[in-house]
DNA sequence: CTCGTGACTCCCG
DNA sequence: TCGGGAGCCACGA
């Protein structure tokens, strides 16, 4: 049992195609907290060592990866990378191309 | 229950 | 362009 919130978020996690990204703040959003990128953050982090879930899908605002350089997010630009995902020169992602928004029952915007 | 922590983001100089 | 401060709040100890 968890948190609404948490609940959401893993939702929408689960439901980011392959091969395609979004960010912390939209999902924050659609969780029902537009500030809320940080608790996103944290239970992505929490639950995904649970409910194993894609965390190498979700890059911050500006398209890049969030982990401090080295190792973790070698790994993740290493998985992104991995499902077709090609990376700008300075690291980050291209939006126009890659990023996935959330279709559930949102269309209020 | 309380407290510290944080894979973020926005706002203001 | 960049740095500091504030907001937000679930999770784990």
């Amino acid at each position: 049992m968890v948190s609404p919130f948490t609940q959401r978020i893993i939702d929408i996690i689960r439901q980011i195609p392959h091969g395609k990204i979004t960010t912390y703040g939209i999902i924050a959003e659609h969780a029902g907290s537009h500030r809320g990128a940080r608790q996103v953050a944290r239970i992505l982090h929490s639950s995904s060592r649970k409910y194993n879930l894609p965390w190498h899908r979700v890059v911050n605002r500006q398209g890049k990866i969030s982990l401090p350089q080295g190792q973790p997010s070698a790994l993740q630009k290493s998985k992104l990378e991995a499902e077709g995902i090609i990376f700008e020169i300075d690291d980050s992602i291209d939006f126009d191309t890659y990023l996935w928004w959330p279709d559930t029952y949102i269309s209020s915007k």
